[in-house]
DNA sequence: GTGCTTGCAAATCGTTTGCAATAGC
DNA sequence: GCTATTGCAAACGATTTGCAAGCAC
C-alpha cells in the first residue's frame, strides 16, 4: 500500500507535506521529535515550516496514524508504529528505543480502573542504553585523567 | 517520623523551604506540577520563589525522595509516593490519579532489555476519568442547546 | 470561489540560568 | 566567615496562535 493510500485509511487527506512526513516516520523508526523531523526534511523541502510539522504530527496522532511519546521530559517524540509496545529512554544520549521483547501483560487494560475510561497505555523504561553503558565501561578501564 | 528526619534519610539537608515542600507533597497526593506547588504554598510563604520550587523538586527526584511523572505532555508533575505504581491521566480535566489496583507484573524488569540498563519504570494510562465521564453522560441526557 | 492547508512571525508557557542577597553552621 | 540555599530577572526552548497567502476541488 502506498503512503497515499495509507493516509486515506486513517481518514487523513493526503497532501504533499503529509505524505512526506508519514513516509519519513515510516522509514526512520527513530522516534523523532518535531524538531528532528523538521531539520531532517527541510533540506529536501525548502518551504516546509515548523508549524506544518507540528500540525501534521498532531493530526497523525488524532487520527490514530501515529503515537506521541512523553517519555522524554524535554520534548514529545513520535512513532508511526501504532502497535502497543514498550519504550526505553537513554538518559545519557537521549535516544528512544523500542522494547518489543517485554512480555505483553501490561498491554491488557486492568479490570478495576476506579471507573476511569482508559483509551491509551504506555510503558516507559529509563536508564542507560547499551552503547552508552559500553562507552562508560571503557572510560573506567582507561581514564583520560 | 518528622518531615525533617524523613529528608535526612534521603540525604537532603532540611531547610525551611524543603520541609514545607515535602510536607505539601506528602499531605496532598494530587501529583502537583511545579506551578501548582508554588501557587498553593506561596500565600503562606510570601518569599518563596518559583526557582526554589523547581530546584527543590529536582533535588527530591535526584535523591529518590519523589518521582517525576511525564504523563502530561505539557508539564512534569511530582509524586512523593516513591513506590512503583501506575498512573492515569484524564485528558478532559488534566488530573492525574494513582492506579494501585493494576496487577503488578509490569513492575518487574524484563529479562531481555537488548543490553540496556534499566533503572526506572513507569506505566501510564490516559483516558477520561470517572467524574468527567459522568459529566459527559449527563450532558447527553439533557443537552443545554 | 470556497474551504482546507500551509507558512511566517509573534506570542505563550514551562523551565533553566546567571548572579546577587541571604541564612545557617 | 564560609558554603550552601534562596530568589529575582532574564534567557531559553518547545509548542501554539493569529493571520495572510496558496492550493485543490
Amino acid at each position: 500500500m502506498s503512503t497515499y493510500e495509507y493516509l486515506l485509511t486513517h481518514e487523513i487527506k493526503p497532501s504533499q507535506q503529509r505524505i512526506c512526513l508519514m513516509e519519513f516516520l515510516l522509514k526512520h523508526r527513530i522516534h523523532p521529535t518535531a524538531e528532528e523531523v523538521y531539520s531532517r526534511l527541510s533540506p529536501s523541502m525548502p518551504t516546509l515550516s515548523k508549524t506544518t510539522v507540528y500540525n501534521t504530527l498532531k493530526l497523525f496522532v488524532q487520527k490514530g496514524a501515529a503515537q506521541m511519546l512523553t517519555i522524554d521530559e524535554r520534548n514529545a517524540c513520535f512513532d508511526a508504529d501504532i502497535t502497543k509496545h514498550a519504550h526505553f529512554l537513554c538518559k545519557e544520549c537521549g535516544k528512544v528505543y523500542d522494547l518489543h521483547e517485554v512480555p505483553s501483560h501490561w498491554q491488557q487494560l486492568p479490570e478495576d480502573t476506579l471507573g476511569h475510561l482508559i483509551d491509551e497505555v504506555q510503558l516507559y523504561y529509563r536508564g542507560t542504553c547499551r552503547k552508552c553503558a559500553e562507552k562508560q565501561a571503557k572510560k573506567k578501564l582507561k581514564p583520560t585523567k
